[in-house]
DNA sequence: GTCTATATGAGGATAGAC
DNA sequence: GTCTATCCTCATATAGAC
């Protein structure tokens, strides 16, 4: 019997072998889905990299699909919460223009070293069928809210430069983060180099009244 | 016997018949690749954009990959192409920021309007099999060292924040362009509109000394 | 020269017996 | 959990038709 649900929703598996089987196919498959993208994903090279023969896959899941999902969802969640619990960390006193520089950070450090679930997800939710887009949505939408309300925020304050549309301000940025994976390569600089640049430039970017010092 | 290569290499083909249909399979297989990805384009698809039937495919392209590989090409030749005719139309007081904006919103048009070529070399380039990317490579790197000379003319006019990495700043840049088909809805926005917050954005995140008038 | 109908064969997801 | 079998989808080959 495939293990259940976790009890505790936001906790995650108990640490059976088996529940730890089930967590090294979904990170094998997150790795894969990366960087071959949806169709390109093959339930072979899922298990290769699982160390498992394929057809135990399917002692854990009915079909490659179910895997997807679950994998772009994961990915997707723990963006958000990762994302959260900067924007909790930081001082009251922070700026809106800080909550959107620290979130930018945070979206940057789950993508480049996180999590591959957080790769698999924001580089193929364009890609994914209907049914699977259809399956995820609530949980992007959950966090496109997120970000809509930083950009909202900054907007009121006045440190939204007035002639940005804020929609494509939003996107554009996010844009430049979920592109990072393609290009980012650790050998040439570090993560705090790229998250350091991408804080500088999105600060630079939303360019309110002027923000030299 | 197919179509010979073009007489007059800059010029593309003549306007035979066989011109047109080897040019329609190009442009069906540019849509289809730009949103299934590498592995999700299917030949019967191809096809089918095209008004063929699936072997007729093969009496102009010898496999799938020569189309993908020619495709993918011409994208990022097509796009260095408008961009540098962008860049020609300047006036000759075109600051380096005015230069990279312009670039910025030209990449862009390519994307989003032009030609699905762009668009499909640009979101696959990652996801390519070896040799495939091997073959674009070189396209890829003149188009690339564009950005990289834009990027260089404006750190030495001090158009460049001092605190941004150039390679970083223009990556993410490119990022946040490349990005766009994903999200850009014409029903939502016209052309010209993200153009004008991305040029905007664009502008302001390259900071310089404070650019706001 | 420009294509169509049909065949082949590999690779791949899934089923079922062990 | 594994091994083997099935069945399907797909790129590509072959043999012509017009």
């Amino acid at each position: 019997m495939p293990p259940r649900s976790p009890r505790v929703p936001g906790t995650g598996d108990q640490d059976t072998k088996s529940a730890r089987t089930r967590r090294r196919i979904l990170e094998s498959a997150a790795h894969v889905l990366s960087r071959r993208g949806y169709a390109g994903t093959r339930m072979a090279e899922i298990a290769d990299l699982a160390d498992l023969r394929l057809p135990a896959i399917y002692y854990y899941f009915p079909t490659r699909d179910a895997i997807v999902e679950e994998v772009t969802i994961t990915g997707v969640r723990r963006t958000r919460e990762h994302v959260v619990a900067a924007l909790d960390a930081l001082d009251a006193t922070a700026t809106p223009t800080d909550r959107i520089c620290t979130a930018a950070s945070a979206h940057l450090e789950m993508l480049l070293r996180e999590s591959d679930f957080a790769a698999a997800a924001m580089r193929n939710a364009a890609q994914l069928p209907e049914e699977l887009r259809a399956a995820g949505l609530a949980e992007e939408r959950r966090y496109g809210e997120l970000w809509r309300e930083l950009f909202a925020e900054a907007a009121r304050a006045g440190e939204l430069d007035a002639g940005l549309d804020p929609r494509g301000a939003r996107m554009l940025v996010l844009g430049a983060l979920n592109w990072a994976p393609d290009w980012w390569d650790p050998a040439r600089g570090t993560l705090d180099d790229i998250q350091e640049t991408a804080r500088r430039l999105v600060r630079n970017a939303l360019g309110g009244p002027c923000q030299q010092f």
